[in-house]
RNA sequence: GGCCAGGUAGCUCAGUUGGUAGAGCAGCGGACUGAAAAUCCGCGUGUCGGUGGUUCGAUUCCGCCCCUGGCCA
């Protein structure tokens, strides 16, 4: 199977829809690693909340973008897009099928629809930005940036404190305007992938499964997980990945500002509204084919399109 | 058994001096360009415990009943 270029596959959909599972059972028929499409499995250290692979996954199928980051450090869409582009050459140069699998739909939209060439955040103009915004509140900033880029405040709403920031730091680190940088967007992935999304039809199932899965999260020393994080002393409620679902309301906990049970509940109904969230993305999306995973026979005849998809270029 | 306090949205509660009710959370829909498991926007989804009475009109006032919690027996 040398000398070939095997299709991009990309295996989404919303949290505990069975997207890795299945990405096992298709790794056992046929050559291919896995790329994680996953904004909080690049964190060493956040195992057990982030339903990581295990070290049996791992073992029998290479996986990528795990365990890369301290979770200290900052990943990006951006960041995503490019180390996603080199390692499907890597793959394919292995002569092995690249295999796309997670719910961070921003990244698979950077990676599918290009991102604008933007200077990377800057910590400290961040923090002059909010402590501006703690003086004069955000609404007087996106005031500022309405003087500054017009088309960009029109898009961002005046109470969105994260994007009229960031519109601000991107003017101040490059002199030029987020509206002007992003009219020239560069595809990363050069060629159309074969795209399918796992989407439970029931939604009552759905949240069934998440609260199921967050227990079981528990039970498997999630709240240890989370105490050790906390106990380093250098991470804060700030960073990005403490701010992911599940940490953030533990860290809480840990901060002793909630009762354990409180948490649990808070953090099953962030999980839940996650999930919503990445539907709405997978909704707007025509080029995605979507497979509900409890239909019977459903991974059978997905295994069966992957094997037409696969043919049509494996000679 | 007696007395007291409650029974209003999925949950916790507010409120109506009588004109069929509203917050937070949850939920639902949407947006999304280097933090995205982030951030933001929009939407009340209701036999006001039941039943009789007073009233033009009762979720609100009165009677009885049911349920929950507390105190006394």
């Amino acid at each position: 199977m040398a000398d070939i270029t095997a299709p991009v596959l990309i295996l989404t959909g919303p949290t505990g829809s069975g997207k890795s599972d299945w990405a096992m059972r298709l790794a056992s028929q046929w050559p291919v690693e896995i790329v994680s499409v996953d904004s909080a499995q690049v964190f060493r250290g956040m195992d057990i909340g982030t339903a990581k692979p295990g070290a049996a996954a791992r073992a029998a199928v290479a996986h990528h973008l795990l365990d890369i980051l301290d979770p200290a450090q900052a990943y990006s869409a951006g960041q995503f897009a490019q180390d996603a582009v080199t390692l499907i050459g890597e793959i394919r140069a292995r002569g092995h099928i690249p295999l796309l699998v997670g719910g961070t739909m921003l990244y698979l939209r950077a990676l599918r629809q290009g991102i604008a060439p933007l200077p990377a955040g800057s910590a400290a103009l961040r923090e002059a930005i909010d402590a501006d915004a703690a003086r004069r509140g955000w609404p007087s900033l996106h005031a500022d940036l309405a003087r500054i880029d017009p088309q960009a405040a029109r898009r961002i709403h005046p109470n969105d404190a994260q994007r009229i920031q960031r519109a601000l730091e991107v003017c101040r680190l490059s002199g030029a305007t987020l509206s002007a940088l992003q009219s020239h967007t560069a595809a990363a992935l050069q060629e159309p992938a074969a795209v399918w999304a796992l989407v439970p039809q029931a939604r009552e199932l759905l949240h069934e499964r998440i609260a199921i899965r967050f227990k079981q999260m528990m039970a498997q020393g999630f709240l240890e997980e989370v105490r050790a994080l906390h106990g380093r002393g250098d991470l804060r409620a700030e960073h990005a990945s403490m701010r992911a679902v599940g940490y953030r309301q533990l860290w809480e906990h840990c901060d002793g500002h909630t009762t354990l049970a409180q948490a649990v509940e808070a953090g099953v109904a962030a999980t839940r509204q996650l999930a919503k969230r990445q539907l709405t993305w997978l909704r707007g999306d025509s080029t995605i084919r979507v497979v509900d995973p409890e239909a019977p026979g459903a991974f059978e005849s997905w295994s069966l399109e992957v094997g037409v998809a696969l043919r049509a270029f494996i000679r």
